[in-house]
Order: C-alpha cells, then structure tokens, then sequence
DNA sequence: TAGAGAATAGAATATTTATTCCGTTCCGTC
DNA sequence: GACGGAACGGAATAAATATTCTATTCTCTA
C-alpha cells in the first residue's frame, strides 16, 4: 500500500507537515524523496507556484507532485499547498509560540477562557502589525508637528475617545497643552475657530467613521493646522486632511476588537512629543 | 480611453503599486475605488485568493477585477496579483530592524523610534503577564456576576477612565445596561444610592488609587453591591470592598504605562458578559 | 535472472479559474 | 430631458492548472 494514509491523521499546520516529512524521508522513494527536499528547501515557492512551474524547478513531473501529496494523506496537491500558504499568512515571528503558551494556560478550558484567550491573542496580532506598518520616519514626522505645537487638539469620538482621553491624562501630568475637542458641537466649532497654524491636532476614528471627527478633521486641515491621524485604512476621509497618517488595524476576535494596539502607538507618541518638547526647550 | 495607460509606467513593486493607487483614488470610478480600497485593506486575500473569492469579498464581479487591473496598466488581474505575491516573499522587516537599518546619525529619530518600540515590547510583555496571572476560574466568576446584574456600575477615574469608557461604549453596543460613575461627587452620590444587591459593579484604580474610587467602592460594597476589580497590587485598597479581582500589571517603558493590556482585559469581560447574557436569556 | 510489485513519466482529461464580450445602467453635458 | 460616453454586471468563452490513467521503468526478492 502506497496510497493515502488514513491510520495516520493528516498534518494541519507547517510544523507537523515538516515534522511529518522529516521523519519519513529515509523512507521515501527517490523523487519523492526529491520533493520533499525542495518543498522543505523552498516553501515560498510551494505556496505561489502552479505544479507545473514546481515540477520543473523540483525536476519531477506534476503527477509526482500529486502523488507526494497523497502519500501524506492529502487529497491532491492543491490541498498539500494550502498548507504552503496558510504558513505565509501567520508569518510573525513568535506567532506559533504565543499560541502554545495560551493554550498552555487553563483558560481554554472554561466557557469564558477561550473569549479570554482570544483577545489576548489578538492583541498579540495587532502589536505585531503596528510594529511591521509604522515607518520610522512617519513616526518621526509626527512627534516634530505635535511637539512644536502650541496646543495640540485631540479629535476623537465613540469608539476611539478612550485613546484621546489617555493621551489627555497623560499630556496633562507631562505639562503639554491640549485640548479636547468632545461631543457637543457647538462648542466644538468654537473651540476650533481657535486653533491656527501655530497649533496641531491628533485625530483618530475607525471604520464607520464618526462624521463630526471627519468634519473636524477638514475644518482643522482648511485653517492651516498640521493634522496627524490614526486611522484603519488608507481610504480612511480623515486621510485627506492629514498631514501624517497611520493606519492601524486592531485584530479582532469573534467581531470585536480591543484598542490594546492603538493604546500603546498612542502612549508612545504622547511620551515621544513631551521627549522632544523637553529637549527642544530645556530651559522652560 | 479608459484602458490601459502606456502613456505612463506600470507600478513593478507593491510600494509603488500603492502609491499609485493613493493618487488616483479620487478619480476613480466607484466599483474600482471599491476594489482599491479592498485590495490595500486586504493585501494578504489579494495574494492568494482567486478572482472569484476576492470579488465576492469586495463585493464586485470577477470583471471588476480585470478592469481595475487594466486600469492601472497591467494586462489582467493575475499580472496584478502577482505584485501582491512578491510583497509576501520578501518577508516584512519588523519595526525594530527598519529603525536599525536608518543612518545612524539621526539622533532624534532613533530616539523617537526606540520610544515606540519600547512602549510596543511593554504591551507584548503586559499581555504574557496577564495571561499567566489571570485565574480562570476567577474570571468566569466575575463574568457571572457581572452577567446576572440588572445595571452594571462602572467606576474609574483618571488614568483608569479610558476603560470604563471604552466598557460603556461596548456595552451600549451589545444592549447591556450600565451605569458610568464618572467625577462630578454630587452627582455621582445619588446614583449609587440607587444601586442594590441586583446589581453590581466593576471598578478599575491603579496605583496611585483615586480616592473618590475606592470610597465608591466601599459604598457599593456596603450597600451589599458585588463589586468587581481591577487593580495593580494585591494591597490595594479596591481588595477588600471586591467580592473578585484582578491583580494586572502593565509592563512600563521609560517609567510610563500604557493600557494595552487592560483594554484586552476589558473587551474580554466586556464581550464575555454579554454572552453569557444572550445564552441565559435567548427569548429576549 | 526472472518475476512481481512499486514507482515513474508523460499524455489525456477534468476541473478550476481568468478573461472577454455585450446588453444595460449610470452619469455628466448640452 | 435627451444624448453620448464611461462604467458595470453577468454569462459565455478561453486559458490555465490539477488530476488521472496507462504504458514503461525500476527495484527488490526468490
């Protein structure tokens, strides 16, 4: 019997695939043998290539590349590939190693463990992916208009107000001027009507995005206020009137998603902005 | 003419592809600006989807796809995709190493640079802490009695009212009634004295402890309120009025804090605690 | 070294997937 | 409000890609 291996069950993931095939390899016939290294050697080229462009690159044919495949109880290449490209997917360094250490934990075993675990997880995601998107030099952009600000305007609304509400507390302890620009829009607009080129404003919002923040954003961007935004896409309406932006996109579990990202990128530019200011001017 | 454009080059890496794309977006017609946005939100599905799926997630038909390809002057949508596959071979340097590889002169850059770093390895840290120090059974616990009260109180001040906010935010959106006990003393008093044993709260105060929130706390308690919390230290005075809490401590980066972690906790009992509403009482 | 079973190559076929085409709708302009 | 051109949707078609099938080769054993 050489065909599909139903006794032993089929691996789901990169690692117990390798795992699979390394263990297996002495015993494997000569061009599958073939197979398996230049599949171990070139996983990229796996996921992305068709069998034909593989089977050359491997030197076998295509029929080889099926046959590999249901030796190790896949239905046919195409399946064996998914797991090729489900591995360039979750490619964070760490990824897989968080993930042992959460279902290590006793969480997963209660009702509400695994809503736990997932949050923790996907806050875990989301710092990976600010960490990989932010450019250094964006960041840097951002801390000079905010820190050479004379007040700096903090425009957030609904879901992203707790992010502007830190950063507020923490403007205040370090002696940075700023000023919220809340809810109620007739004081709002004149608020706004205020703040001139001198100054700078910090707006964030999030899919659906809340029009006053969006309508505050222009108003601020037409009166020659330098804008940074922090938003999730970069078809974002805040994208327009900003001069820097980042997008950011929180990972969600089941739907819902934390600001655990969006906390620490604003932490870090609020300490960042009173760091330069202090260097700026130190006798003050 | 709306084909291809040879007049101008096409874009030959995903960098370029999106900046072209940024620039054109305003002009662009609304099923292809649908697909733009699609396409630089959701990079990943670009590369390894097929027309097919990637159109019914953008929600277009399948010649969209062509059409947006050929708009942007290449000769149909798999000449497109490919730019997206490149994208994932060359593995996405992390923040850190992009920060490295700048000119080492740049002192204020790096400076700027290494905050952020430094704030996103604290979040990662604080989320390891939580989901080792976290007792499942002691969160299960807190999220039946949060689940079984008619309102739930939500008290924080200062540094911790981000959470209670974004909490409130949540819960408004999942239909769960709540309470915020916010700043204003007066006010806040002839609220509580509407809280009773049906209900319950859940406080939030970190070291230095807000004195209006743990007298709040204390009150509740009285008045025989299950109280909930979340706190840095096993001595905090929110202990003794809490029938649960959570010891949580954030991982601090030059002496300051963000909430990163706290925010995942927060979610995770937030969303936790509407489930196990919706299961008790699918009828309503 | 003959024979049996496994493995392989290569072509034939089936399937999936991209692209084209055309009737209809939308939108700006006169 | 009518016209013309651009954009669109959906089905038809073309292209690509994976899989199967069979004749042939290899390899081990008696």
């Amino acid at each position: 019997m050489a065909e599909t291996e139903n006794s032993i069950e089929i691996p789901q993931d990169f690692d117990s695939l390798k795992a699979t095939i390394l263990e297996r390899k002495a015993q494997l016939p000569k061009r599958l043998r073939q197979v398996a290294a230049y599949a171990l050697d070139h996983p990229d080229e796996i996921a992305f290539g068709t069998a034909a462009s593989i089977a050359t690159a491997a030197d076998v044919q295509p029929s080889t590349l099926v046959r590999f495949a249901q030796h190790f109880g896949f239905e046919g290449f195409s399946s064996l590939q998914l797991i090729f490209r489900a591995r360039l997917r979750e490619r964070t360094p760490g990824y897989d190693e968080r993930l042992r250490a959460l279902s290590g934990n006793d969480h997963s075993k209660l009702e509400s463990g695994s809503i736990f675990n997932g949050f923790v997880a996907a806050a875990h995601r989301s710092l990976d992916n600010i960490a990989s998107s932010v450019e250094p030099e964006a960041f840097e952009r951002a801390v000079n208009i905010l820190a050479g600000a004379e007040t700096i305007y903090l425009v957030a609304k609904r879901r992203s107000y707790p992010i502007s509400g830190y950063m507020a507390y923490a403007f205040g302890k370090l002696k940075v001027r700023y000023q919220m620009v809340g809810t109620a829009a007739g004081i709002d607009d004149d608020i706004l009507v205020m703040a001139g080129p001198k100054d700078a404003a910090f707006a964030v919002s999030f899919s659906p995005y809340a029009s006053e923040s969006v309508d505050q954003a222009k108003l601020l961007a037409s009166r020659k206020v330098p804008v940074v935004s922090l938003t999730d896409s970069a078809f974002s309406p805040l994208v327009e009137s900003s001069k820097v932006w980042f997008e950011l996109v929180e990972a969600d579990h089941a739907g819902f998603r934390s600001l655990s990202a969006s906390m620490a990128f604003a932490m870090a530019l609020t300490v960042a902005v009173a760091e330069k200011r202090r260097r700026n001017a130190p006798g003050v």
